[in-house]
RNA sequence: GCUAGUGUAGCACAGUCGGUAGUGCAGCUGAUUCGUAAUCAGCAGGUCGUGUGUUCGAGUCACAUCACUAGCUCCA
């Protein structure tokens, strides 16, 4: 029979699998580790047919990592059954960095058992075993786990359609159910490493019981671990957790409370430089600024639906229970209470749209073990805004978020790392999570879904990740750990303005509800700080930084001369200092390089003798004597610019 | 909230078998007045996260609690 095999046609022996095939073709090396048939991926013993197409995969590919990685899972699982044979297995897949397997043990999977399990694991490479594959019809493969006492197992299979293949596969005394593929013998796993073992709900579920997920990393070389293991380290240093305290961007208060920290000069002047332009941008956009309070009586959350929906969500202050007096909320959302600007008067469709934004101070009482640096907190501050719309209006409004969430991510550098995500309801998920009824949420998915489409945005489906009142669209960003959080959020609501009794005056003279939709521009000002930081490393652009030129004067007679070109700079709104203290000149420098300042201006005799300064850039180095004015005006150009 | 780990000076870390607290950097004082990644000397700084217990005696052991960290769940 005739196959294609990474685009070379030959024909090879009946029955010939994958493998055969490549050897055929001589194409088989020891970096094959799977291929895809016909565009899915595949073992390399699966059987060929007339006509398939063929492309062997190494670890280079991304299919080809997850093959590897996922028989580094089995392989964990392996040495765990071998060590702890009463642990119950449940589901070990593959992940962007490596793989993990989640056990139902009683015994705690501490750093010593980790160091155990490794060693077992080692131990299972260097047997070599050859991983086969195989299939059972249903009730033989619900037998055969209820014989290997693996009840997990059993309900996954249960839980498959019908129609399914239940396939296993098979390494040494070790099988586990699994659809693979996987390597072909446990000794191509060169390199592995256990990294952490953490607790993990069964199906992800917080009702059900709490397992014990052990995370490791595979490599086809000592050499290719070490180096992630390498690069990891160093994104470790870029944590904003660490800098962002060592450089006094922020700190936490044990008095204070968790997920309430407090914001030092250099935090507070980064996010005091991005609200003004955030401002400054929305208004040039249209966009009318407000001020609502920050607490609310329970009456306006009741209307809103954050008390039905919210409500563990919020910081009550009050007995909601004692009806006798006033309970009030602080405000986790400045919906409701923007929304009261629009009804402060009856609305013509002349007034829309209608663009609020706010900068917007929120509290969510987040549980205890949810809180993380700047990225997720209790008390943070938002550029909000809602923008109040006709019908006709919204795809064209929708795309002025975009643009602007897209312009101002990219002006601080960080849009090349965001991916979006559209966010939508989950319509088997329990009644009292989401407002509104199916009809209303397709609708509004329907809808957003033309305006993304419409757009051209790329973007992944977030089932059940979508507000109580609508679907969104996140922009979402990766922290140094590789944990990705929401930075802005674009949200279509219609069903609030129902509840509100918002409406406006069409052109027929006709009561219309409007559209709504809920936005952020640079999202939430702590943890866009907090990445970056992390972007950056510390060493913010010159725009933003809370310092931007540093002056080290060398010796006391500079001093003057220093104080005059700092001065000279500040009347142009720049953030200058000057180290005045008698230190050698080597020693300022390592000081400025530690805070990493975009400019350092050094002044010694020389340089006053010709009018000069000699200028150290962080980002090109050393540039020497330059004209004191030349320097100005390029800085005031990088600032006003916002070069990175 | 759950699982695991961490908590000693502003920061980075030592602290043995339970015997009464150390180093470096930063800080302060003095000297040095200086040309590109750490000038010299001196001083000061800690209820060992907090509380309770065990003990003749606790940084060290036990329990509780608070905070920080990773992960789960939740979320901007």
């Amino acid at each position: 029979m005739n196959i294609k095999i990474n685009d070379k046609l030959i024909s090879c022996a009946d029955g010939a699998t994958v493998y055969d095939a490549a050897k055929e073709a001589e194409l088989i090396s020891r970096e094959v580790i799977a291929a895809t048939l016909n565009g899915k991926t595949v073992a390399l013993t699966t059987p060929v047919a007339e006509g398939d197409e063929c492309k062997l995969l190494t670890f280079a590919d991304p299919e080809g990592k997850h093959v590897f990685r996922h028989t580094g899972s089995h392989i964990l699982a392996q040495a765990v059954k071998r060590l702890y044979p009463d642990v119950k297995l449940t589901i070990g897949p593959a992940i962007d960095e490596g793989f993990y397997y989640d056990f139902d043990s009683d015994t705690a999977f501490s750093a010593d058992v980790l160091s155990k399990i490794e060693d077992e694991m080692k131990k299972i490479v260097k047997e070599n075993l050859k991983i086969e594959r195989f299939e059972l019809p249903r009730a033989e493969a619900i037998a055969f786990m209820q014989e290997k006492n693996e009840p997990y197992k059993v309900q996954l299979i249960e839980e498959l359609p019908q129609d399914a293949v239940i396939s296993f596969y098979r390494q040494g005394e070790f099988t586990d159910l699994c659809a693979g593929p996987h390597l072909f013998s446990t000794g191509a796993v060169k390199a592995l490493k256990l990294t952490q073992c953490t607790g993990a709900y069964w199906k992800g579920d917080q009702k059900n019981k709490q397992l014990q997920r052990v995370y490791g990393i595979a490599y086809p070389s000592k050499d290719e671990m070490k180096e992630f293991l390498a690069a990891q380290e160093e994104a470790r240093k870029r944590d904003h957790n660490k800098i962002g305290r060592e450089l006094e961007y922020f700190t936490t208060v044990d008095s204070i409370g968790q997920g309430l920290p407090v914001m030092l000069p250099k935090g507070a002047k980064v996010i005091q430089i991005l609200q003004r332009w955030i401002e400054d941008e929305e208004a040039k956009r249209g966009c009318q600024l407000t001020k609502t309070p920050l607490m609310a009586k329970s009456d306006l959350y009741k209307i809103s639906g954050h008390w039905d929906h919210y409500l563990d969500g919020m910081f009550v202050l009050g007995d909601p229970a004692d009806e006798t007096k006033e309970c009030f909320a602080l405000r986790p959302m400045t919906c409701p209470f923007q929304y009261q600007v629009y009804l402060n008067k009856k609305r013509s469709y002349r007034d829309l749209p209608m663009r609020l934004t706010e900068t917007s101070t929120l509290f969510r009482n987040e549980d205890s073990g949810e809180m993380h640096g700047l990225i997720r907190v209790r008390q943070f501050t938002i550029s909000e805004g809602h923008y109040i719309l006709r019908p006709d209006q919204l795809e064209e409004e929708f795309r002025g978020c975009l643009e602007l969430a897209k312009y101002v991510l990219d002006t601080v550098g960080m849009l090349e790392n965001c991916t979006f995500r559209f966010s939508q309801w989950d319509p088997a998920n329990p009644k009292n999570k989401y407002e509104g009824t199916a009809e209303q949420w397709e609708e509004a998915q329907r809808i957003m879904g033309e305006i993304l489409d419409n757009l051209g945005v790329e973007y992944t489906i977030g089932i059940d990740e979508a507000a109580f009142y609508g679907p969104k669209l996140d922009i979402q960003y990766k922290n140094v750990f590789g944990k990705e959080d929401t930075i802005v959020t674009i949200q279509i609501d219609m069903l609030l303005a129902e509840k509100f009794g918002m409406e406006y005056t069409d052109q027929n003279d006709e009561k219309v509800r409007p559209y709504i939709i809920h936005r952020t521009s640079l999202g939430c000002y702590e943890r866009t700080l907090a990445y970056l930081l992390e972007r950056y490393a510390g060493a913010l652009p010159m725009w933003m930084a809370p310092t931007q030129i540093k002056v080290l004067p060398i010796g006391n007679e500079q001093t003057d001369y220093a104080r005059a070109f700092a001065a000279k700079c500040e009347a142009l709104g720049m953030r200058v200092e000057v180290d005045e203290r008698n230190e050698k000149i080597g020693y300022k420098i390592r000081e400025a390089q530690l805070q990493k300042v975009p400019y350092m201006i050094i002044i010694g005799a020389n340089e006053v003798a010709e009018g000069k300064v000699a200028v150290r850039s962080r980002r090109d180095g050393d540039l020497g004597a330059v004209d004191m004015d030349k320097f100005i005006s390029d800085a005031v150009l990088e600032i006003a610019e916002k070069r990175r």
